[in-house]
DNA sequence: GGCAAGAACTGTAACGTTGCAGCTCGATCC
DNA sequence: GGATCGAGCTGCAACGTTACAGTTCTTGCC
């Protein structure tokens, strides 16, 4: 009955020898039913048998069928690969650590696996994300350092590329996206200040193209208004600078005649900088300055007791946008792939 | 003359429309020859005249041809892929981060894609190696957390999968590795103490299942003989307990009679806990304690100035270890796919 | 009894690539 | 002049999968 399939290797299969992995023909096989009713019985397709499909799943089962992924591909398109595209100058800290555990904890249970795209600054940040459309080479990708107005963005929504971004865009273009409360963060922050009694408050801020350094400057902002206290600029400083130049530029803040009396840090390894800053300039922290800092590893309070922290979950990131360009994938609301992430309260350390 | 290849969508390709990206069929379509001499013609063959060798090149460069990865792959079982096998439960610190960065970049000028594949600490470390090779998804692994007989070495080994480990094994099997020399280290920093006039030394080892706290170990014991210093034994901490836990085990051992004036530590975070748990004791560093501290970011110093520390290059590692497993998947000698790294001299703060 | 409908299954072709076994044709040899 | 050779090119088949277009066979209807 079977004159296709019967008497080639797949045979050895059964009898012993050399194990190479179990393919639909192996099965096709074992329970003497064509290749494409065994392949269709794997995917609870309605027109097989019920009994069949029951019988195909546990053979599989059994001798541990797994998909050959080349196959898939080369057939579907479909890679089960999703790309985080990554700025290998990243700034200091195990901030991509924990995102690509919090991604890879997610995508663990999928059959998704996790490819990581670098690009250098001195690339064109379109570069990577241009490779892995034009070679197909997933089916969506996480991105982060996101601008306002993010030709990544435009990009890949115009060629159809499902992805997830971390971060907001502010472009008319709606999309998925996981994002910590930069601007609550903000405010927060400023309220600490206040009620430490702090008048004159400078913000270390993100780079000015990226989106959170808008919403964390707002917050910053709105809440300086609301409890009636003034900024120090701090123009020149962002967390992305190097940890010397933070701690020169903020040392130079404080020996000026309107130095501020408090700081709101965007990123813990700046806040390393400045809390140096602040000492070079033989000021004391919790005396005559008070910091709070946002941090991603809780090590802030082993540098001085005396800073206030935010904790931001990278982690918790990770698998939010893992599950965000998942949801894309899979066609689902938009609504349910755009998330934002509340900042915890101010911690004052306790020991 | 090409009754097979001529008439069908490829022509597409070059008349305009939809641009599917090319294949090998789109070239031969363009050049008049067949799918095989062209791919022929990619791959220098031989037999492939001089002349149409370098024509097929240059068109497939003009149009952007790159190979399909899913077509290479199912035919040849070639991937392309290096795989990086990580604990998610690991340490704090951007340890994981500069690695993947060092990786990625020596990956991005060759073929080779980066892929990810975590386990947690409650699973089997070898369920991640064993996934990868039984699914054939990568022509190489980098494996860190090395033991001095590691059963994912012996695994990968006897089922001829190339890979490269993060650290050394002691088990009669060669293999490409990496390796920061913790011996080297950690008898520069008991010299540096002794110079210092320390007598009692206290080391915060690694986790003693990996084969890394053996090399330090040994080079701890080593200097401290030289040098005629003893030893304060500061068994049940190591840098892989929670910063709280290192913290009150370092306090309570210089609360007792025969403390320490002198720590060797093994890692930044660790370092950091340490610190906290002198201070908390009562203790004033650089004067009734010095630490030297390896480090994989340049924080330390801002934690405390009095800090000594050695700097460990681990984007460096990460280039090392990709350029060591593309050696083996290319057969080269493993001498060359063996390499140490030196620890810089100690430094100590320049403010 | 003949026929339509549908349930359950099937083979073929194709995705892009490469190993293999050819084929063609001009040059060389005796 | 016919056989031989090799340079240069070719088509076929296969890797594992799935869309598509069937093919059987049972069942129910008139």
């Amino acid at each position: 009955m079977n004159d296709k399939t019967a008497p080639d290797e797949s045979a050895a299969q059964v009898t012993g020898g050399e194990t190479s992995p179990p393919t639909l023909k192996t099965i096709a096989f074992m329970t003497g039913l064509g290749v494409t009713t065994v392949s269709r019985a794997l995917k609870d397709a309605p027109e097989i048998g019920a009994a069949t499909r029951q019988r195909v799943q546990l053979v599989a089962r059994q001798i541990g069928y797994r998909p050959n992924r080349a196959g898939v591909r080369l057939r579907t398109g479909k890679t089960n690969v999703i790309s985080l595209v990554l700025n290998t100058e990243e700034q200091i800290g195990g901030f991509v650590s924990d995102l690509i555990y919090g991604i890879s904890e997610a995508l663990a249970p999928t059959p998704y696996h996790l490819v990581v795209t670098p690009y250098s600054r001195t690339n064109d940040p379109l570069e990577p994300v241009r490779y892995v459309i034009e070679t197909a080479s997933a089916d969506g990708v996480i991105i982060s350092h996101i601008e306002p107005d993010d030709p990544r963005v435009r990009y890949m929504t115009e060629h159809g590329m499902p992805f997830a971004t971390h971060g907001r865009t502010h472009m008319g273009i709606e999309h998925p996206f996981h994002d910590f409360d930069n601007r609550a963060y903000a405010r927060e922050a400023v309220q600490k200040l206040a009620a430490l009694g702090r008048k004159r408050l400078a913000l270390l801020a993100p780079p000015s193209n990226l989106s959170y350094y808008t919403h964390m400057r707002d917050g910053f902002a709105d809440a300086l208004m609301e409890h009636g206290l003034s900024e120090v600029p701090f123009p020149t400083a962002t967390v992305d600078h190097s940890i010397e130049d933070i701690r020169k530029l903020a040392a130079e803040l404080l020996l000026r005649p309107n130095r501020p009396d408090g700081f709101v840090s965007g990123a813990g390894a700046g806040t390393f900088a400045l809390v140096a800053g602040v000492e070079d300039a033989g000021f004391k922290l919790g005396q005559d300055v008070d910091i709070v800092s946002k941090q991603t590893s809780k090590l802030l309070h082993l540098l001085r007791p005396q800073l206030y922290v935010v904790n931001e979950d990278v982690r918790l990131a990770g698998a939010e946008l893992a599950r965000a360009v998942l949801g894309r994938i899979a066609g689902r609301d938009l609504a349910s792939l755009q998330s934002l992430s509340q900042p915890s309260a101010v911690e004052a350390y306790e020991g």
